[in-house]
DNA sequence: ATAAGGCTTCCAGCTACTGGAAGGTCAAGG
DNA sequence: CCTTGACCTTCCAGTAGCTGGAAGCCTTAT
């Protein structure tokens, strides 16, 4: 099938796609006129990395949980560790934000939101306290 | 005083403080022999640029951050639309990463973790069930 | 004189795509 | 047969916000 359909069958965008023949997740296919001939098996790779995107993989750990995947002798153990240490950065990033959003919320209830100058937020950030 | 101690000052590295310059936030004089001269004042800009982007404000905001603040005329009320707009982008990527995050944690549950090659988590991303 | 450290510019690269230009291909309609 | 439009191709550039490194000048100390 042409990149369009795998585009459609897949749920990536089809700049997606040759992105990731660019780096080496799918090498379908060329038909005569130079076109792109995915198979089903490609368009389940594109699915498999599109679902592990969506979970927070990153292309590294696409890569390693592809190539464990495809392989039918893998211990859960291995695929449990990329999860987890993804898991991980999720939490970090979510901690990070947590605590700006704290922050930042305080700052915006102190502020009037009138026409006045006189303005908490700004008063942190020039941080004339300290 | 150079970039070194405007660095220092400022606790932002020597080079985004470069990049900050490129990007129009501030205009360090220059010395004779073409080392950059910071003032006090740039120096206050740069801890207002790094106090802002910590709280999670993109460059465009800190742009209009710092034109508020800059601006003795200005109403509250535009600095805390500005900083509620960043409050919603960050509440929006904590729900973006909640969700992954349950997901995620549940698959992980699932998965033995053992030598065995059986694994829930390959499986839901294999999509093989939909 | 020389060595170390700080400063300069410029170019490249990071993540993971995305947009757009220039041009080849294919199927349908007149 | 020709055209139109949708599709495909490659390649280059840009996104956010820096960061690293090379090549080379300046300053200070020995």
């Amino acid at each position: 099938m042409n990149i369009g359909e795998a585009a459609t069958q897949s749920g990536l965008p089809a700049k997606t796609i040759r992105y990731y023949e660019e780096i080496g997740f799918i090498m379908p296919h060329r038909g005569a006129n130079g076109y792109r001939d995915f198979s089903d098996k490609d368009v389940h790779v594109l699915r498999f990395l599109g679902r592990s995107r969506s979970l927070g993989f990153s292309i590294d750990h696409c890569r390693t949980l592809l190539a464990l995947y495809q392989d039918q002798g893998r211990a859960s153990a291995d695929v449990k560790r990329v999860a987890q240490q993804n898991l991980k950065e999720i939490d970090d990033k979510i901690a990070d934000l947590q605590a700006m959003r704290e922050t930042l919320a305080h700052l915006i209830r102190e502020c009037a939101g009138d026409d006045r100058p006189d303005c908490p937020i700004l008063k942190d950030l020039g941080n004339l306290t300290g």
